[in-house]
DNA sequence: ATGAAAGCGCTAACAG
DNA sequence: CTGTTAGCGCTTTCAT
């Protein structure tokens, strides 16, 4: 059974189908597409030759002479943040909704990768991309632009495409807003690394707007990468401790992801720092991880699944050419999940 | 710029560089795929009118003449799990490392869409297909193999593929053990549907030998859906505390995998049940969160670069012809990783 | 209602 | 060293 010879054959093309049902290659073709005008009884023969053959379509070849894809490329920055994670599996499931197939390329937050993922989807003429991060790369972009393919950026952005995303600024407005409104005065904006560009600024200039309606400042940027115990302090290299200790000392923190929410307060763990006793923090994106108990964060929720499904839509869309014209942006919104990561100051 | 009228024409074909440089298509051919034989000059020229006209091969045209594509399958069994999140990132960036692109599909578990996943990775003619999970279904099975493509199993199994995977028994009598040792003698299992099948039994039976090994018994199995205030022990539906309280109550529990782990600390933190002085939890994977200060999970470690690694290896080379003949079956070794979960059993 | 024929863009012999 | 030719498996007019 396992060995039969028919198991060691070629795949079945639409030609053996044909012979075997005893009809033309093209009768064949209008049955498996489903077309009208092909009578019952031809119909049935062929989808019998086809059951016995175990005949399956060859997208390649189709793809090849419709000269389009139903493949989706999609960019993730690192799979492994449960904030991606999450993103990739909604964009795949609402992608295969709309009868799309979903092809990823982790970039690891790499602009090289990432310009050479690009190339593989566009080697494989994917019928457009879903950027779920973006370096920002300006040969990426052009190499894309020119291939006159659709991209939607998801939680990301740039000018030259379509944008579905939460208001950044908004939410970093929020974050800030938060602390200040809990009595903190002094409070910091913790970056890390693999965040990607855009969403960064955009939250970072809500932050300092935040933090200038409510008459402090000055803004100060840790730039980190965990689990390392300097930072980069407004540009200068010191111990991160440093930031959170002294009569200048930060007891806020806003973080510009729940990654390196999370990996500041197993920072503060190490070095005995209470949270939120000693500084209160907040996250940005609700990863699920957020909501346990024992991390217990204070956050700025993304809807994932919206923002997936919205993307897709759109490129779909646009792919389709239901949609036409410039870029659309579409924002969806952010909201404040208060958690047991901050609390109001304590006064000395 | 932008505009340029060439940024709407389709893509350029290889018979377009060949008239751009005054050759003929074979000779691009020849110089994209980089075989030796051709002039310098010729070489030149034709990089140049790639170059000029933006060229890019058309990898689907390629592959249907080739009979053969370079694309990779992988079905996950679930991208928000972080094991798999990892695992899926590992394997994307060791296939691209051999020249192979991973395309994914994640089935939540669910047979149904495995099959519907598996079908169009057929469709779109995949070299092979990386198995991160398995649901066991018999239709798929043959489905795959009636149609030759190599199947490789990583950390699951099947009896008809390559198996690369860590021995479960060992991993699930070493966590079983770790408790034993710390003088625990009422031990459950914890098990949540989101695990495979077999890694599940394998595991489940490990516990059951360090449980016979060390006199225990009878072994107790919690089948629950976090985060449910009731489960299946032993096949009946109780309020999930019970196990925990009474005279004859638990007081280790080896889950199948680090989120049934994590999602049963959760709930004892929410029932007042301290971990680990009223349970110690033993967990399997060691996803990076386990690590955190805060969750400090012991739990049975996978090497998951290395699954990766070797699963990609093998089913490479199963599709490249270097390995031949009857399934093989890789097993790498588990290590048991510490934390905090787990104590020694206090006296009552 | 069905069939014949012309490619889609590329590779792989084989000639020159 | 370079060009010619014949398909890969399918869709898509256009005849019949």
């Amino acid at each position: 059974m396992i060995e039969s010879p028919s198991a060691t054959r070629r795949h079945p093309t639409i030609l053996d189908v044909a012979s075997h049902a005893g009809v033309s290659k093209s009768t064949v073709s209008n049955v498996v597409r489903g077309l009208p005008g092909v009578s019952e009884a031809t119909r049935g023969r062929v989808r019998l030759a086809i059951q016995e053959l175990g005949y399956r379509p060859n997208v390649l070849a189709r793809q090849l002479v419709q000269q389009r894809t139903s493949i989706l490329g999609v960019v993730v920055g690192d799979l492994a943040n449960p904030f991606f994670a999450e993103m990739a599996k909604s964009v795949e499931r609402h992608a295969a909704a709309r009868g799309y197939t979903a092809m990823f390329c982790n970039t690891e937050g790499d602009s090289q990768s990432e310009l050479a993922g690009v190339e593989t989807l566009l080697e494989h003429r994917v019928a457009g991309i879903v950027f779920l991060a973006f370096s920002g790369d300006s040969r990426t972009m052009r190499e894309t632009l020119q291939h006159q393919i659709p991209a939607v950026f998801v939680s990301c952005g740039a000018e030259w495409g379509d944008v579905v995303s939460v208001d950044d600024e908004v939410g970093g407005r929020m974050g800030t807003a938060h602390l200040v409104d809990a009595g903190h005065r002094r409070i910091a904006y913790l970056f890390i690394p693999e965040l990607e560009d855009q969403s960064d600024r955009a939250r970072w200039d809500g932050y300092c707007e935040a933090l200038k309606a409510a008459g402090l400042g000055p803004p100060v940027r840790i730039s980190w990468s965990p689990p390392a115990e300097h930072a980069l302090v407004d540009g200068v290299d010191r111990p991160l401790i440093e930031v959170f200790t002294g009569p200048d000392r930060a007891t806020g923190v806003f973080a510009s992801n729940d990654v390196a929410a999370i990996a500041l307060q197993e920072f503060a763990d190490r070095v005995d720092l209470r949270v939120p006793g000693d500084i209160s923090i907040v996250g940005f994106d609700d990863v699920p991880m957020a909501g346990l108990a024992r991390i217990a964060l204070t956050t700025i929720a993304q809807p994932r699944d919206e923002l997936a499904r919205l993307g897709i839509a759109t490129i779909a869309d646009r792919i389709e050419r239901k949609l036409k014209g410039p870029p659309t942006r579409t924002l969806v919104d952010v909201t404040l999940v208060a958690r047991r990561s901050t609390a109001p100051l304590r006064q000395a």
